[in-house]
DNA sequence: CTGTAGTACTACAAGCCGTAGTACTACAGT
DNA sequence: ACTGTAGTACTACGGCTTGTAGTACTACAG
């Protein structure tokens, strides 16, 4: 899993954020408050991430609509697990990273681990 | 915390194998075996390592010896969290994360939630 | 037929990374 | 004092990625 420019995660937002993915345009207006980007620019954008596998598209009249095939919290896990898999020790890297996260995250993922509890994982 | 490339992840790596870091020559020996670098080469990446901070040298007759400045599994935590705090749902990313990780992996986990029960976060 | 919106293709500069050369310095041995 | 050997600092360069955008062409609306 490859990481994502900052502009390129911006757009991801965008497309989080709204329902049913987004046209180019669409998003340009979304982002027309914080970036004045040029309406080929997001275009760029959005063909390089749709190569890159985060999106789709589909046709919608003359235009591509582009929907992102994974949740951002699937994507977030993603890069934890590709972070986890650079390692020999995971057994390590889990205990480090446990210790790091806050108290509430800890009764959070004590939680989830209850539950996940004898699933088989995927 | 920035990505690293392919060749200074391998130096990384050797540095993380050794006791006590290595200099530019060690280094480039123990890489001998599947690289053959250039000995500036390897000079250059432990140089560029230093000034991103994962390294620290000190001086050892006109060498330098470099030393990790975190463990690996420091490392891989901090990417870790780089990666959740991406996100403004960090529930639902350590959800999803918690669902991903395989069986042994949630007792281990379980295992260090406990221990780490009660310790403030740092 | 002419706007308007849309597409595909191409381009380019900056930054990062892998790779390495060159020029200079310091110590060891003769 | 001279010469190897090892080491350093500085510089360079090509390829890839990312931000940014222009151009040329197409299709539908009125």
């Amino acid at each position: 899993m490859k990481g994502l420019g900052e502009l390129e995660r911006t757009v991801m937002e965008v497309l989080w954020h709204r329902q049913h993915g987004g046209t180019a345009r669409e998003v340009g207006r979304a982002l027309a408050d914080e970036r004045d980007l040029a309406h080929t620019t997001v275009m760029t954008v959005l063909d390089r991430l749709a190569k890159k596998g985060f999106l789709v598209r589909e046709r919608e009249g003359r235009a591509w609509r582009y929907r992102p095939i994974a949740t951002k919290e699937a994507y977030v896990a993603e890069l934890m697990l590709g972070a986890l898999s650079m390692t020999g020790d995971r057994d390590a890297a889990l205990t480090h990273f446990a210790r790091s996260v806050s108290g509430d995250e800890v009764d959070l993922l004590r939680r989830v681990l209850d539950e996940v509890e004898g699933t088989s994982p995927g």
